[in-house]
DNA sequence: TGCCATAGTGAACGCTGTTCGTTACGTCTA
DNA sequence: TAGACGTAACGAACAGCGTTCACTATGGCA
């Protein structure tokens, strides 16, 4: 059923592997998801899979690739929306708390400790460049705005440190349940930037 | 070699077991940390294992749980030490970076993002209600003792998720690495505290 | 001395990721 | 039009995994 694919159905193979990859992973974790199973679902055998990625390791790297960059993208369209400095930092926190939970999947695999932080794909290196660059230079934003006091760089980090924190903390079952998300995150932003916003809650 | 073990040597046994699961779960992770290779190096086979714990997901919970333990110890000992309130903070923030960065592993495994909230061991649940409970009361007394600002509920959770945000963004590689950590900690616990320390930095 | 409980064995099962020789088929050439 | 070629996918196989089970061998007790 088949000679010579052209490079964007190749492409289009593989994506359509990352999809339902994506979707074992979510239900079975990345140990769990098997090549087998991957395969079933396409219709093939799992021998096949290896045709499009050269192991198991390279297909999680790159459904994890793809994690990232959606949730780039996520963050990216928040900080690009309209507004002072203060709408725009509660949108890019809202952003990121959505995407956490809306796929917690791809969120913790995107921020999953990491095994062999050596042999990672380049695909994923620059998707993880990417990621990064765009949370530090937001919170430099806000730093420059006047949102955030102290040195960009420190700030920036402590920033995401608790909108991750309360993340994994929250998906992790240790937070107060009666405690609402929302104020939660709320209360450590109001925390972080020293204050109350002018005007508005 | 083996008639009838005392309780006290099965927990001697267990124990062993667990140092060496503990080990091998360092360097290969939970997954890669195989059964067999445990039990060879308690010169077993891996079927010996199965007498001491049901399965390896056992063993692995028995390992975390022993790990939480130990992070227990090191905050409730930091949270003993002498001094103000604000030292003690100090002394707590120390004590969980600390620990996060000299066992690293056991960290991650206390830390991990879990695949299946239900079924855990009594054991563990114990272990993580313990470790939850201190760290909530110690911020809990920090927020009486005028330190932290707003409810203490709140507060405990944020206060967290930013000693466990910065430390699971270090171990990921994604804090720039020209920040010293400790610097870093130091700055985000100024935010939280919404001001400088009366006097000393 | 002989029995019994039991710590640990070793083979087996079904699963996993991965490899490799083979097959079948669309396209391009003679 | 007939055949050769490249290749997508197959299916069997391998080693290693967690786990089970019938079994052995051994030390303490009657």
């Amino acid at each position: 059923m088949a000679v010579l694919l052209t490079k964007e159905q190749v492409a289009d193979v593989r994506q359509k592997i990352r999809e339902v990859a994506e979707r074992h992973i979510a239900r079975d974790g990345p140990q769990g998801a098997s090549m087998r199973a991957i395969a079933a679902e396409m219709g093939w055998t799992a021998a096949s899979l290896y045709r499009y990625y050269a192991s198991k390791a390279a297909l999680l790297d790159a459904t994890r690739a793809a994690a990232y960059e959606r949730f780039s993208n996520c963050i990216e369209t928040a900080g690009q929306s309209g507004g002072d400095m203060w709408e725009k930092s509660r949108a890019i926190g809202d952003a990121y708390a959505d995407f956490a939970f809306r796929e917690p999947a791809a969120y913790q695999l995107i921020f999953a400790f990491e095994q062999d932080e050596a042999d990672k794909s380049a695909e994923l290196r620059a998707a993880q460049a990417r990621a990064g660059n765009l949370m530090t230079r937001y919170v430099r934003d806000m730093v420059e705005a006047g949102l955030l006091e102290g040195d960009a760089d420190h700030i920036a980090h402590a920033y995401w440190a608790v909108l991750h924190g309360l993340v994994v903390l929250q998906m992790a079952g240790k937070l107060d349940p009666a405690l609402p998300f929302d104020t939660l995150r709320h209360s450590a932003a109001r925390l972080i930037t020293r204050g109350a916003r002018p005007s508005g809650h």
